[in-house]
DNA sequence: TAATATTTTTAGTCTTACCTAAAAATAATT
DNA sequence: AATTATTTTTAGGTAAGACTAAAAATATTA
């Protein structure tokens, strides 16, 4: 049995570590998870201990094959409630991440399976993450910061990589949207900033916005 | 900030008290809840501490307004839960209660208001029981136990008492379902069965079923 | 490389929610 | 009414998961 909390810390590891394999600081997780360093150490020693992890004092962490797993299908749970709050309840992409937090824990494979079935086994979330399946696999769809792309060139808008509520609302605002179609015309040296054009309109982004814009390539 | 056990506390004194009006004895909850009675008790001041209950040494404890009212929003979140994995998951009836008492704790007033009207606002739940509104109201269509009805008279099956998956099951294989219409045929003193007549067939229940099977008058 | 800074761990506490065992209060029975 | 039985409470303990403060290890810089 993986509590609550264990959960919790195995997707931070998860998440830091580049999908667990790296080894992650305790510091990293500390501030991730927003705990104190000492509460780390105390925890990943239990996830060592139930050969969820694998710590050597003072190195860092990283993740068993099982704990990988068992991150993998916390996160498979939780993008599944965010795309069920989005897709059914009506929810903006911005208002679903707390919720999910919540609901992610909840114990039962039949459900996250059936719930699964019942959104038509979506593959990506409603920020353009990819939901892991059954076992843990899945496909992330080729994409690239606008900051990495030339100008001139262009793609769909795939996913964020924050996903804020302030970011969120920021491209709501802007009628930004998964699936745009973008372009990237002009880069601005002084400020870095970037002028794109979407199927509606032509806009200025910041730096601090594209590179959180990822589009397929 | 009220706890998930305080939660399960509010509802076993809710349903022990008679909607909670009643004084309930710390047994009876250590009972319900499956816990020991020297845990009752530490638990018991600490919802009276809160103002969620009445509590007074060796005479029992008892809901304040705030508590009732509490213990209702979290059994109306348990029976729109129970609703949605049946209606829309397909779930069958016996197999939603674990998951439920598991999703009752989920904090989100949005997110339940939300699922209410993705419900299409029920008011009972697969089980036939009554699912509070918003603000804690709720009708419960009258009806009673088969034992209690006398033999010639019928009525649609409303509810069940007992909703433990055994009981289910059983319904399940005898082709019993809420909203069907059912007629008490005949009472037989020696073993003090009934036989009770369905849109489909004629069969024989037993008391202990009987007692189990509401049907309006 | 020695001194300083940062990170990580250890040691000792706290809170929540449970437990056991014993004491106290209430209820039942003779 | 006195004794016995049952219920309830108290006292003291445990495990999980967090915390602070101090010690130890590692990294950085002069």
């Amino acid at each position: 049995m993986v509590t609550l909390s264990e959960e919790n810390y195995l997707k931070a590891i998860y998440h830091l570590g580049n999908q667990g394999g790296e080894a992650v600081s305790t510091n990293a997780i500390a501030e991730q998870i927003d705990t104190k360093a000492s509460s780390v150490t105390d925890m990943v020693k239990k996830l060592a201990d139930k050969e969820l992890a694998n710590y050597i004092k003072y190195q860092g962490v990283s993740l068993t094959e099982v704990g990988r797993l068992t991150a993998r299908s916390v996160i498979r749970k939780h993008r599944l409630w965010e795309t069920f709050l989005v897709n059914k309840l009506n929810f903006s992409w911005h208002e679903v991440h707390e919720i999910a937090e919540q609901l992610e824990h909840i114990k039962s494979e039949k459900l996250i399976d059936k719930l699964d079935d019942f959104l038509d086994n979506p593959t990506h979330d409603p920020h353009g993450d990819p939901i892991p399946d059954k076992d843990g696999n899945y496909t992330k769809i080729k994409s690239k910061s606008i900051l990495d792309i030339s100008t001139g060139s262009q793609g769909v808008l795939i996913s964020v990589k924050d996903s804020s509520k302030a970011f969120l609302k920021y491209l709501n605002k802007n009628e930004l949207a998964l699936g745009d179609m973008i372009k990237v015309i002009d880069f601005e040296p002084f400020d870095e900033s970037f002028t794109i054009e979407t199927k509606s309109k032509t806009m200025t982004i910041s730096k601090n916005v594209a590179e959180n814009l990822y589009l397929s390539v």
